[in-house]
DNA sequence: TATGCGTGGGG
DNA sequence: TCCCCAAGCAT
């Protein structure tokens, strides 16, 4: 990290640069944007991908939506998932009179499910109060889920409001342009003021789009074009050589490992037991599969049986692997163990970790939204059913 | 200020 | 294979 000294001399040179270069800046990133062609949101959104005119009007809702999803996903992610949420809830209206299974449903695969649950809430909250949504920032920010890029974001491109963004590609973008000497991992408010100066009160919408386009297609996290970009000449990064070594990286915490011992319980009939997770938190009411971290000392077996026991109260006999793999979330690392069981005694009932249980046909499954990792165990679960 | 929160694509 | 990381936010 840097002297406190020197970075205060370092925000103040490169403010009065900003102030000065802004205009230079800007007019060469829309011609950029302009001659490379435009991609952003709003036009893959519209009917007909028809392009809205500066004091165009475009609805929020939809634009919630999809700056919702694209928090920490990409837009070709994201864009499936949005067609699929447009067809299901085309509306305010329809989202709040949807059940939250139904919504976690659409979003599954999705990750970061928390921002379904949202979503969902917002409506119900709006459409009860008689409200619509809002469509200025500071509105907008008052919402769960909304912070100030995505609130921006949202009031820019829908209403052309003269609000920046300060996204991933935004801060890479700024890290390399002002030789930026320390991470840029979080909007700071010296990142905030730099985006500020760099838009200069006009309307946001094209430069938003043609900020996150010049950051995605050129000013790449790995290999930037840097012959293909506008800003080469004033770029600091690019004039030192020092482009690939840019943005400076914040070391990252160990990731903790852990084995997970899953039990697919069949009952005589050949129903299988699903439990839902609490609202709240990791997955939070997603259906999956009873199982848990493997204790030291144990056995996989051992882990499935406890585990069994805890969670829904059942006594079970442990029979073959059904299938072994890794699964990474952003801060931990999982192999899970799914192996087949049948109860010897007891009576499955939800005792920690479960809002309710339920015994399901296993060709019912898919009706029960439920994590990536909990959807791999389901296909090969079917894979051996459907070989015996 | 640091950490929890998912998943899939790309080097 | 492994690691990074992506249109962030909440706590």
């Amino acid at each position: 990290m840097l002297p406190k000294q020197w970075s205060k001399v370092f925000a103040q040179q490169q403010k009065a640069w900003l102030r000065h270069a802004a205009p230079e800046l800007v007019s060469s990133l829309l011609g950029w944007w302009t001659r490379h062609g435009r991609h952003g949101l709003p036009w893959r959104l519209l009917p007909g991908g028809r392009q809205p005119g500066p004091d165009d009007l475009l609805p929020a809702y939809p634009i919630w939506v999809a700056e919702v999803m694209l928090q920490q996903t990409q837009l070709t992610v994201a864009l499936p998932f949005w067609h699929r949420w447009w067809s299901r809830f085309p509306d305010l209206e329809s989202l709040a009179a949807a059940s939250r299974q139904d919504v976690l449903h659409c979003w599954q695969g999705l990750g970061y499910y928390a921002r379904a649950r949202r979503l969902h809430g917002v409506a119900t909250d709006l459409v009860a109060a008689g409200r619509p949504l809002p469509t200025d920032r500071a509105g907008l920010e008052q919402l769960p889920g909304i912070g100030r890029t995505t609130a921006a974001a949202i009031a820019a491109t829908a209403g052309n409001s003269p609000d920046p963004i300060l996204d991933g590609n935004v801060r890479r973008l700024l890290a390399r342009l002002l030789a930026f000497p320390a991470p840029p991992r979080q909007a700071t408010p010296l990142l905030w003021t730099m985006v500020e100066l760099l838009l200069g009160g006009r309307g946001a919408r094209d430069f938003n789009q043609a900020l996150m386009d010049l950051g995605a297609l050129v000013c790449r996290s790995h290999t930037p074009l840097c012959h293909r970009c506008p800003w080469r000449l004033p770029c600091r990064a690019y004039s030192q050589g020092i482009q690939h070594q840019l943005p400076v990286r914040q070391a990252l915490a160990p990731i903790p490992h852990v084995m997970v011992g899953v039990g697919i319980v069949l009952d005589h009939q050949g129903k299988v037991l699903i439990g839902q997770r609490q609202p709240d938190g990791l997955l939070g009411g997603l259906w999956e599969f009873p199982g848990g971290k493997q204790e030291p000392g144990e056995t996989m077996a051992d882990t499935v049986v406890r585990e069994l026991q805890e969670e829904v109260g059942l006594t079970v006999a442990v029979g073959p692997e059904l299938l072994c793999f890794d699964h990474a979330y952003t801060h931990r690392r999982l192999t899970f163990a799914v192996h087949l069981c049948h109860v010897t005694a007891g009576e499955a009932r939800p005792v920690a970790n479960n809002q309710q249980i339920a015994w399901v046909w296993p060709h019912d499954l898919h009706h029960y939204p439920s994590p990536a990792a909990n959807a791999r165990m389901i296909q090969a679960l079917q894979e051996h059913l459907a070989g015996t």
